[in-house]
DNA sequence: TTATATTTGAAATAAATATTCCATAAGTAA
DNA sequence: TTACTTATGGAATATTTATTTCAAATATAA
């Protein structure tokens, strides 16, 4: 039988979240899962049944009842509880609604506020500028590729590295320029005419990333950019750019526009080139 | 028996409200206290089962039935989970509610719009849920830190490259752990006590990373920890710990909101820092 | 008033949901 | 490996919870 824990469990929420932080190394592997899909799903837990629960967390119904007994309530029911008390009085649909509104428009801005809100409007604005079809037609440009080279600096290079490591999961071949120590110009002797370039660059435009796609555009070797602003210098009419502008606070411009977008860059990538792939097999 | 509504029964709660207010006075008398109760206290309806709340509104269990189906629901758990939906994705405040409204409204969802959306969410969840007061601790260890050592693989790696760039741009002293070729042992080393380990990393866990937060700990060398849930192996009692968890569209998790935390706590860093170095001058 | 329709409550029934139990699988230590 | 402990899934069972039924109460119209 499960050892079961004999003292009283958390009554309300906030302290259940501490207790299963520090018990969570010591569950087994089914209650690991079950406690990081409740501390991610709260309202999950809350509002639906032991057979739908367990279902989304991918295991049986009774290691949902064995979670619960494991941290010392009679059942899942009594867990449920605890749950269901958390989101009493939290939301109230409308009146919280304007309450956070007002608030917002209220009082100082916290860093964070102000950070997240101009993420959420750089968003917003990539979603309504961005055309589709200009995102497949630079996946297609990339899932064509024999190889992707990426290359970006400064801010640019997060977003190299995360492109480089979800091309990779994906199945399509790319490696980094940016972290070699070469000339430009032995760089772009690298690529050949069925590779392509995945430039990434912000203002203030980087030489060397710009150089780098001026020989790559030279040599008829093809390059996709993506960038800040239609008027950098890596955004040509040779080339296939994707534009994202991210909204500046105090200075500062973030990456979760461009992130996104490279994300999507990639996972539509790695879809053409996945059905490339299929029909080569016939 | 009691007419029924053929009609179909509003499927969300914004509907049912307007839907009572116009039928109200058509109602039976008992029908009425329930309609005035459930539109006081949405949550109960939501969350408690029909005995419960009869008893609180005053009526036997069979008038909550009769309620549901004068409306037009097969009973009272149909209307119950629009009840409950009304809960669950308490947090989207407004433009994100417009802008999934008219989506779902329209054609199929495209790769764009599903990631921008998930990112949207991603950031909101940030805003909700983060404390200004964990960025603000968080910051002021990686502030009096002598030196800020950043560390992280795969998927945490661009928001390692990122901090390090910004971090050093506000004039924060920091290094990159993660790409020197030490083992865990002799990168702990180089931590002295006044060092700060600032450590990311996202389900599932790199090893290396656990490792090297778990020595660390032991020398008493402060961490600060950015993870995607409080049950990480990287979140522990003893660190401070930021939670980002990003939203996943068909298995894809993006750093959106990642990001944008990273560029919060970095940009609050600095401020501290800034504060520090003015008290010093006198 | 009486006749009729409607509403209501209480108890019986049906449905759903949680819980327990047990055989088997997966780990662990010798 | 083998013996042993712990964890897990599936099915049987118990419990809770919703729903229906029907008789009584209340209202409405003649």
């Amino acid at each position: 039988m499960t050892k079961v824990i004999q003292v009283a469990p958390p009554r309300v929420f906030s302290e259940l979240k501490p207790w299963l932080q520090n018990h969570y190394q010591d569950l087994p592997r089914r209650l690991q899962s079950v406690a990081v899909f409740a501390m991610h799903n709260p309202d999950v837990i809350a509002l639906n049944t032991v057979a739908s629960i367990s279902d989304q967390v991918g295991v049986t119904p009774s290691t949902m009842v064995r979670f619960a007994k494991s941290i010392g309530y009679q059942g899942f029911s009594d867990m449920q509880t605890v749950f269901q008390e958390s989101m009493r009085h939290m939301p109230q649909p409308y009146s919280e609604r304007l309450n956070s509104m007002q608030r917002s428009a209220g009082q100082a801005q916290t860093v964070l506020s102000q950070f997240t809100q101009a993420a959420a409007e750089s968003i917003a604005r990539l979603e309504q500028k961005m055309g589709e079809d200009a995102l497949l037609q630079a996946s297609e440009q990339l899932a064509n590729a024999r190889m992707v080279y990426i290359a970006g600096q400064g801010r640019a290079e997060p977003v190299v590295t995360y492109l480089h490591y979800t091309l990779v999961k994906l199945g399509v071949q790319s490696v980094v320029l940016s972290g070699m120590h070469h000339s430009m110009a032995d760089k772009a002797r690298m690529l050949k005419t069925d590779d392509v370039l995945l430039a990434i660059s912000f203002s203030p435009y980087t030489a060397n990333t710009r150089e780098l796609v001026d020989i790559c555009l030279l040599n008829k070797t093809k390059v996709v950019a993506l960038t800040d602003s239609s008027l950098s210098p890596i955004a040509r009419a040779d080339d296939f750019h994707l534009e994202v502008l991210e909204e500046e606070v105090s200075g500062f411009r973030g990456l979760s526009a461009t992130m996104c977008l490279a994300l999507c860059l990639a996972v539509e990538t790695g879809r053409v080139r996945a059905e490339l792939d299929e029909k080569l097999k016939f």
